[in-house]
DNA sequence: TACACTATACTGTATATACAACCTTATACA
DNA sequence: TGTATAAGGTTGTATATACAGTATAGTGTA
């Protein structure tokens, strides 16, 4: 896989390793360009381009005349992309941990049904997961899955691998629906994501496709306090997309 | 506001400006590094800065032995696409109304001048507008204005266009940043939208850029009962949009 | 004509050097 | 004690130079 890197994807790969595995975490000083030099016996451009090119990508803040530090990664999930949660715990340098909570086998209600786009109800696979940050409880997965599309979903184990990362996996998305709401959690879900009363929560429904059969329907309830959905990207040259 | 800019964002915004307006469309291709060295009397490792940061920003594809290309610019859309309240509720065929609560000049708190890109607090326009969709207020926008990018913001009559309507046909947009949150909205939040005291809101931040500049810095409070954000859209194999 | 070779242009990476601006800390002085 | 100054470390920018890898156009040869 590796060929000889560039010194200064090296250098990039050095820091990001560190942020990632939490042994620096943010507000943490990192290496100077000086520092850097001497460890790597590079020249200083080469430190400088890797500070700058990871200032660039948002994961380290640089102060003229004190130094680098690694940046606050706000806890949030994109919008336009999918990606799963572990990764995303993972790339803040935090530590991923799930539960799962309900695991069965049930036959599709009609509003369940209208969703998998069946004429008939049939059976769906059904999976409750509590996705914990650094032991704090930050998403409940509520998720149906079409057993037609992944026959064998109901026989992995989730603690090694998120559903959303196996369903990816295993089935190619072509296709993806997003409705954001906000909305009261129930008492349930207060108890289990450890919220307060009068917390309000963010309610992400999702839908994929895959060859024009829905794959999976899921929500995911996030405390309003510890989560934010988000999205950045270009636009073209009209600024058309308005 | 300008002083002298560094060379190599000197040539950065040579190029921008040269593609903002049309006149290298997409494909076209752009000076190599030599000839900027050539014509701008720099040293190629400035030139190669230029052109590779634009690269990296998207708006540059580099192609070794070949040259740089100015790359296609694909317009997404999603629910966080940028589309004025007006003409979503003209869409639906109802009648939109709005009311400008608050329209001030005031200095920049410290977090906005960080969502300003700003290092020292300068003054921003400030506005505070209720929509209403068929007499039922839907939406509360408050934003806040870069006065060096939009000076005549304030002397605008925001009953006959929004203002979003005007920063949109005034400022051209090349980046967008939505994160949506579920929050408990404030007594005066509750009477302006007409809310119960238990109801949660779906709050839309939104940073807005052109050539680099912040443009605009917006909140917009929904109450959930009565709205939810939805995108839907084709992916790749990687789960990326388009 | 077909093929191999060469020259040239372009990007990618890396180094050594230089100077400016900025910040903190230590030092000297009143 | 308080203040000004100096020193040293840090980032930011810019240059000149070098070599490697890639693509293309042109040239020479079989």
């Amino acid at each position: 896989m590796n060929q000889m890197q560039p010194l200064y994807i090296q250098v990039k790969d050095h820091i990001m390793a560190h942020i990632q595995a939490g042994t620096w975490a943010a507000g943490t000083r990192v290496p100077s360009e000086n520092e850097l030099v001497a460890s790597f016996g590079i020249s200083r451009m080469t430190a400088n381009r890797a500070l700058r090119e990871l200032s660039a990508d948002g994961y380290l803040a640089r102060v003229p005349g004190v130094g680098t530090f690694v940046k606050e990664q706000p806890a949030r999930t994109s919008l336009l992309e999918l990606r799963n949660i572990a990764e995303e715990i993972a790339s803040r340098g935090h530590k991923h941990t799930s539960q799962l909570v309900t695991r069965e086998k049930v036959m599709a209600t009609e509003a369940l049904t209208d969703e998998f786009e069946w004429k008939i109800p049939q059976f769906v696979f059904h999976l409750v997961v509590l996705h914990e940050e650094n032991g704090l409880p930050v998403q409940l997965e509520n998720r149906w899955v079409n057993p037609f599309v992944a026959a064998d979903f109901m026989i992995q184990n989730f603690t090694k691998q998120t559903p959303s990362a196996y369903l990816m996996n295993t089935v190619p998305v072509d296709e993806l629906e997003h409705a954001v709401e906000a909305v009261m959690p129930d008492v349930s879900q207060q108890k289990l994501l450890g919220m307060s009363a009068h917390e309000p929560c963010l309610a992400l429904h999702r839908r994929t496709w895959s060859a024009g059969e829905v794959v999976t329907v899921a929500t995911f309830t996030y405390p309003a306090s510890r989560y934010a959905l988000h999205s950045r990207y270009k636009t073209n040259a009209q600024g058309k997309p308005l």
